[in-house]
DNA sequence: GCTCAACTAAACCAATCCGTTTAGATTCTC
DNA sequence: GAGAATCTAAACGGATTGGTTTAGTTGAGC
């Protein structure tokens, strides 16, 4: 493996470094986050930090790069294209409910938009590689389903989009406004089956 | 109307100074704002501006407070219920869109998302006043509008917060994370329009 | 014209933070 | 085990910030 990927790392310590950012960022956002923690959290000198990475600046795009990619992969793992949407349907709205009510979700969820204006290439690209590709993921399944004669849609990106919108109702805006009256396993399989039970009313066939 | 409203405002400019916070607040962010930045766009020395308001936390909750009751205002226009759902929903959900779009609603949204682990309080008096008052005065008309069988709608509430989350679809991210192509007027209605007909295909009757 | 309350400008304090430097310890390679 | 690369702890400089204090000004009411 090519290690020129970035020009700016070097040593062996980086891997701590960037999960200590990690940790920290996450949990303080990038003002909150103090350089003196990072090297603390990383168990590392700040001396050593700095041989790393130019500034905190840097430290953070490097980190908020990594957590992009990571979300993209996670996303990739295959979704059965052959099933019928009333099956898949619920699985990838629960995948995608899962991934924005959990603490890492959320977590990045928040320092995207805080950071939005800092650093609106961070965002994007947080954008592209997470709600951007689960709607291209799914538009491509909804492609398939609808060549099949399963789904009716004129705008496939849009239904795509709309389903996903569809699944954040009320569980996603309470844990982001911190009004987490128990977040319930029984309130998810709720939202997520009105939201398939909605989409298909709109774009399902017989019925 | 009697003014011992909050106990901690005395003197002539304490709308100079609440108002300098607004500007600076919502251009800044908490920990963007600087007191010093915050007194010189008030036109106020810090010395009175520290005679108002015991410290910065406190004027930040003053200022969102306010702001969430101005909200609350701008939706408590009445909207015409007695108009069938395929009259009124694309004008209400026009109105939240735009809202949502606007420069003051997304610097709204971002400190409150960004905010909301420092202040939950904060994020929380905006979430109700902000989308829990939309959804409140959206439920009351469903309501009617199912009692005079114009739509079929087991969970009213629900419903209501399918509703809105529909008009976000595509648009609202694209201004939340900086991707401004353009923000076309035809593109909102679009989205509006898709909004209304899916939640017409599941919830409205014969047409 | 005096008083008193509100205001101002500016200096000031203590804390925090980013980033650098220094002086030395550890580790890797040969 | 010598020497180079990498690391460490700690101190430091310079800048910013939240909040206080001081010394002085403005202006309305009597």
């Amino acid at each position: 493996m090519d290690e020129t990927h970035s020009s700016i790392k070097k040593g062996r310590k980086y891997a701590q470094v960037i999960e200590g950012a990690r940790t920290v960022f996450l949990r303080d956002g990038f003002e909150g986050a103090s350089v003196d923690d990072i090297a603390r959290e990383a168990k590392v000198s700040k001396a050593t930090l700095y041989s790393y990475v130019p500034d905190k600046r840097v430290l953070f795009l490097e980190v908020a790069g990594l957590e992009a990619t990571r979300q993209a992969d996670a996303f990739t793992e295959r979704m059965d294209e052959n099933q019928p949407p009333h099956v898949l349907l619920p699985s990838a709205g629960r995948k995608i409910l899962d991934f924005l009510l959990s603490d890492f979700g959320t977590a990045v969820y928040r320092i995207a938009v805080a950071e939005s204006l800092r650093f609106p290439e961070v965002a994007q690209r947080f954008y592209e590689s997470g709600p951007g590709l689960v709607q291209k993921r799914l538009s491509q399944y909804l492609a398939t389903a609808t060549a099949r004669g399963e789904l009716v849609i004129e705008d496939i990106e849009l239904a795509a989009e709309q389903f996903a919108e569809l699944c954040k109702v009320r569980l996603v805006p309470m844990r982001i406004f911190q009004m987490v009256h128990d977040i319930d396993e029984a309130q998810k399989q709720e939202i997520v089956d009105s939201a398939v039970a909605m989409f298909l009313a709109r774009y399902g066939t017989s019925r």
